[in-house]
RNA sequence: GGCGACGUGGCCAAGUUGGCAAGGCAAGGGUCUGCAAAACCCUCAUCACGAGUUCGAGUCUCGUCGUCGCCUCCA
């Protein structure tokens, strides 16, 4: 079997071969941290989080990169307005940003590179366009020279030509053409910069990750990810800068993940239509936008409402209801009911393996997870106790965590309380017993309220924390 | 204006070598039950529209309408 992945460079899809076998070199763009961060921004995280998640279940060393962009205009200008240091307030959002991802389950980064501190790759590299014709300095700026890069616009399948046409590029006459890029900006009074050849000036935005790259994972990556949004320009002229220099093909899969959608229109720290991650972590679970993600595709716009929010958190319920333990009383199932369960675990199996392998369909592996709880919950009806429970209940764990979902189980096993609600629901029993319904009821209605939730059925009482 | 993606039941959504349309949520009916809840069972789509290719198309081609992204900083 092998592992489909959508290239954006090829618009198909295309076998996984790695650079080197059992390894994968990833390299995702992360954040400008000139703000919080908000929930597309997760998203992409996540998505990314997945992939890695699922390439490592299959056996993959994962070797992922992920940055952070802490130099920039809009840095400068956030910093600038509140007198505050700019270096200082990116090094604020970093951590914020680490807070989140860590809230929102997601693996960290094998490395998390930093624009600051990779100045002398960034001089290095651009020194080396210069030096090949690529680049070119003008009043302590370097452009790259995009007329110069034959193929220059083939990720976002754009001819320059046509990007002049009506575009609203500003005119500037130092640029040999519009479309010709920064690689170094000459720095202004007041702004952080290095020394370089070209004087002092601090780096552009998209040499950054291409310097990133060459200096951690060498000239040649497997897979290269981000937003869509970032297709053009970003990634575009990273592929430039980068095999201009090395004169190699850069990353061997493009991957993109889509836009969430708030409102019918992308969230976007730029026009202010977003929800950040902290906002919606003090409303929903990590998991819930985890499951939203993971039951659509990661490269079409994502539907966000309260609405699909809630219908994701109904879902995870059931999902969890697969994992509660067998009925009070439980005989035992029949041998056709354990067969069908047995059989369904190697279904799900498969099925699960076959989705994700194509281009990480999580949607459609999601679909046979619900089928093996369907038949899990089938059994336990049908009265299979723990024992025959637990291997299906064991292989949704198992493909659960492979999705990075947490599924927190019926926490209580541990709780002081355990004793006293028994002897609560012992005392019941006996009211229930006698019919003394009003009683009974107050108990249940008491637990619920307390955050325990009662099960009555034929063979006794279940419990739960909810 | 240019480039690209998409349009599947009330909602989210899978479905790329074309062959009787996954799954989840919601809804309705039923089993169980003192009641409640949960679980289980049953019901619920011909795939934006039009034309074409084909024995056969959601799945290929063309057109129309609509939505979204990029072309400026953006995950």
């Amino acid at each position: 079997m092998t592992i489909k992945i959508y290239n954006t460079l090829t618009r198909k899809k295309e076998e996984l071969e790695t650079l080197e076998p059992g390894i994968v070199k990833m390299y995702v763009c992360g954040p400008t941290v000139y703000s919080k961060a908000h929930v597309g921004h997760a998203m992409s995280a996540m998505v990314f989080d997945i992939i890695r998640r699922y390439l490592e279940y299959r056996g993959y060393e994962m070797r992922y990169l992920m940055n952070f962009t802490d130099v920039d205009d809009k840095i400068i200008a956030r910093a600038n307005a509140q007198g505050a240091d700019p270096f200082q307030l990116a090094e604020g959002y970093i951590r914020d940003y680490e807070q989140n991802l860590s809230d929102l389950n997601i693996k960290p980064a094998t490395f998390n590179p930093r624009a600051t501190q990779e100045i002398d790759q960034i001089i290095e590299m651009i020194a080396g366009l210069v030096e090949k014709g690529y680049a070119y300095p003008v009043d302590g700026d370097v452009y790259f020279r995009v007329t110069k890069d034959e193929d220059y616009g083939r990720l976002s399948g754009r001819k320059i030509e046509d990007m002049q046409a009506g575009s609203r590029i500003d005119i500037d006459d130092r640029k040999e053409h519009p479309m010709d890029f920064a690689l170094w900006k000459a720095a202004r009074p007041g702004e952080p910069a290095w020394e370089s050849p070209w004087g002092k000036g601090r780096p552009g935005w998209h040499i950054e990750c291409s310097a990133m790259n060459l200096h951690h994972h060498g000239e040649q990556i497997d897979i290269h990810g981000g937003g869509n949004d970032l297709v053009f320009p970003h990634h575009e002229n990273e592929i430039a800068q980068t095999e201009s220099l090395t004169g190699k093909p850069f990353a061997r899969y493009w991957v993109h993940n889509g836009m969430l959608q708030l409102g019918g229109e992308k969230m976007s720290k730029s026009t202010g239509n977003l929800v950040s991650i902290e906002e919606f972590l003090s409303n929903y679970s990590a998991d819930t936008l985890r499951f939203t993600v993971l039951n659509a595709n990661y490269r079409g716009p994502l539907t966000f409402n309260d609405d699909v929010l809630a219908q994701s958190e109904n879902a995870l319920n059931r999902l969890a209801s697969g994992f509660r333990p067998a009925l009070p009383g439980a005989k035992g199932a029949t041998v056709d009911v354990l067969a069908s369960l047995a059989k369904q675990v190697e279904e799900t199996q498969t099925s699960f393996i076959n989705n994700m392998d194509d281009d990480f369909n999580s949607a459609g592996a999601l679909g046979s997870l619900f089928d093996l709880v369907r038949v899990i919950n089938q059994a336990r009806t049908s009265g299979a106790t723990n024992e025959e429970l637990q291997p299906a209940q064991g292989k949704i764990r198992e493909l659960t965590s492979v999705f990075g979902l947490v599924l927190a189980e019926t926490k209580g096993s541990e709780s002081q309380a355990d004793a006293f609600i028994d002897l609560l629901l012992d005392l019941r029993a006996s009211l229930r017993k006698d019919k003394l319904w009003a009683y009974s009821d107050l108990i249940r209605d008491r637990l619920k309220e307390l955050g325990v939730t009662l099960e009555d059925s034929k063979d006794g009482t279940t419990w739960r924390w909810d």
